[in-house]
DNA sequence: GGCAGTCAAGTACGC
DNA sequence: GCGTACTTGACTGCC
């Protein structure tokens, strides 16, 4: 198991995904953000190695307004030497990188015009970890999207528009169970009809499911994990007490954790903390694991 | 320097 | 049909 945090590192003082507003853009900003971005990426997965942490999430801010028509900056090339030692940094140590694209992307969407600027948006994803060299354990983590008044006719939406992604998107997409519409059965139908391999996010399965118990939950989306798509890939976070069901705790709770632990023993997979204080949960996770084994 | 309002993008829901 | 909540970190304007 490979333990993870997302996008942001609090120890240190840069950040991957620093942007700016959409009027100031220019490609002089444009550069100089992205080069920052780019180059605080290179120092997070220094300080991740250095720590034991080998999986991370890149934050979808990583080059800001890439898939925006505004964009006139050829990022592509001109940081390819970056992106090609980032890649193999990563490569190097056996680390995993993912993305998970925020709420707007929507393929099952019903106008179309949302459906093409999410393909943009997932285009730019894939190009990111193409340009990375990385291999297809390196995934894309998306929700299914929204139910708009009949679920079962927008799940088969889904897998009618995932046919028509490119190849380079395709092979890399996985959806994630939600808290409030796509529970991981829905996600396990998904799949059937696309193949592709279901995130287990554990905090959305205790809000909304159909009676699985987190083992069984964590059954049935690893079976979706074919070899080349590399190990299951888990999220999990702690509930904030008194809070929504569904918010992020600000720390791991790590009697939650333990039992989390517990009942996913004997399964085998990577394990992205979505908490508020990222690597020092991630940290403190690493140590309670390698204690209990 | 600190604070509050706002930010590319969407859906769901209540009125 | 319209406004608001949802969630989140960072930018931006204002004091």
């Amino acid at each position: 198991m490979r333990i993870g945090y997302p996008c942001i590192n609090l120890s240190l003082q840069c950040r991957s995904s620093r942007t700016f507003r959409l009027k100031s853009y220019s490609q002089e900003l444009m550069e100089k953000t992205v080069r920052d971005n780019l180059s605080c990426l290179q120092e997070i997965l220094q300080y991740n190695l250095a720590h034991g942490i080998l999986y991370f999430r890149i934050s979808s801010d990583l080059i800001p307004f890439a898939s925006h028509p505004i964009c006139d900056f050829p990022w592509q090339e001109v940081f390819s030497e970056e992106f090609k030692a980032l890649g193999g940094f990563v490569k190097k140590h056996k680390m995993r990188v993912t993305m998970h694209p925020d709420q707007f992307i929507l393929i099952n969407a019903l106008e179309e015009r949302i459906i093409t600027n999410s393909v943009r948006e997932l285009v730019y994803h894939a190009e990111v970890l193409d340009l990375l060299g990385v291999d297809l354990t390196c995934k894309i983590q998306i929700h299914v999207g929204g139910a708009y008044g009949d679920k079962k006719r927008s799940m088969t939406r889904f897998s009618q528009n995932f046919r028509e992604l490119p190849p380079a998107v395709k092979r890399r997409l996985v959806v994630e169970n939600d808290e409030r519409i796509y529970s991981v059965a829905d996600c396990m139908e998904v799949h059937r009809l696309t193949g592709i391999p279901v995130v287990l996010d554990a905090l959305h399965h205790s809000a909304n499911n159909r009676g699985e118990t987190l083992g069984e939950a964590l059954s049935l989306t690893s079976s979706t994990w074919r070899k080349r798509d590399g190990l299951p890939m888990v999220d999990y976070s702690s509930q904030k007490k008194g809070a929504k069901i569904g918010t992020h705790a600000y720390a791991l709770d790590l009697k939650d954790f333990r039992r989390f632990l517990a009942e996913t023993r004997g399964y085998d997979f990577d394990l992205m903390l979505e908490v508020k204080n990222k690597e020092r949960s991630a940290l403190r996770a690493l140590k309670l694991v390698s204690e209990i084994e």
